[in-house]
DNA sequence: TGATTGTCTACTAATTTTATAGACAATAAG
DNA sequence: CTTATTGTCTATAAAATTAGTAGACAATCA
């Protein structure tokens, strides 16, 4: 298949992760959230700002400024933030709800049987990305990690 | 997000169901298929070829000939469609079983939150696609449609 | 033998992804 | 109020992928 996270998906959700973990108040700058995770500065600019026009992350400009969640890491779900970054997240654009559009080589919709399983794989998909949030994602990474790791040279 | 079925997997799969609703013993040609679905003729030839090589079709050249399916409807399941003319089924290489692949940007995949939610979608998009065969398709097309469809003008 | 139908390779066009460049705007510090 | 810093935004370009086409070739049947 195409694939269905594309880098832009991928940096964007690792970015969150990151600011997620900072400590309550904490900002981080682009150059220091590109670097740890081997993202393309000029890249995660345009990567923050939508998620920033989306709600999730608010910015401060010039120095000691930077970027931080907008809201508590839980109420962030996995699915908002791949539909901002992507789009919808159905196979094909007959599949989606929020982006529905028939194709045009479709005699019948209703009857067409491709759309009928590209619905259930949307479900399944919305399925996980819904029920999962940024805190899960950063509560993860950490039970994943080694004990500690963080004393580790 | 990308297409995740793009319109080669689509077309593939009108093809095999149309294939699939053949009388025992029938074959279909590639122009009838194509024009029926409103599916590019060269470009079907190349996709029912996928299909033929990954052992789902047989095909018999010459007058007369054409392509029906090598084994029962009911045995191909429409996640081996998706894989053969797709590839893997994963949103995110380091996420797929058949073809994994790490990241040049992940420091380390034990801890990835990335690959983590992404390797339960993979498992959804797999339970729906791995669970569903061209027979249940061939099944839903015919539940959908009005009653006596097939004597409307 | 000739018409028909699938097989296969090579190629091109269109679209999407992945960035990069550079001007601009806001803010803090001196 | 000037300067350095950091986010904002538009425009553009390179690379990769998808979508489709062209045309020669191979097998089969009448």
């Amino acid at each position: 298949m195409a694939p269905v996270l594309t880098n832009k998906g991928k940096y964007g959700l690792k970015a969150i992760v990151h600011l997620a973990r900072l400590e309550a108040g904490e900002t981080a700058q682009v150059a220091d959230v590109a670097q740890r995770n081997n993202i393309p500065k000029k890249f995660l600019d345009a990567i923050l700002l939508d998620l920033r026009n989306a709600g999730m992350l608010r910015s401060k400009k010039g120095p000691g400024g930077g970027y931080a969640l907008a809201k508590p890491a839980r109420s962030i779900k996995v699915g908002a933030v791949i539909r901002a970054l992507e789009g919808p997240i159905a196979p094909i654009a007959c599949a989606s709800r929020s982006a529905f559009r028939a194709c045009e080589d479709c005699g019948d919709i209703a009857t067409c049987p491709v759309r009928s399983v590209m619905s259930d794989v949307r479900d399944a998909i919305a399925g996980v990305v819904d029920n999962t949030t940024v805190a899960d994602l950063v509560q993860r990474s950490i039970a994943n990690a080694p004990v500690h790791a963080d004393y580790t040279i």
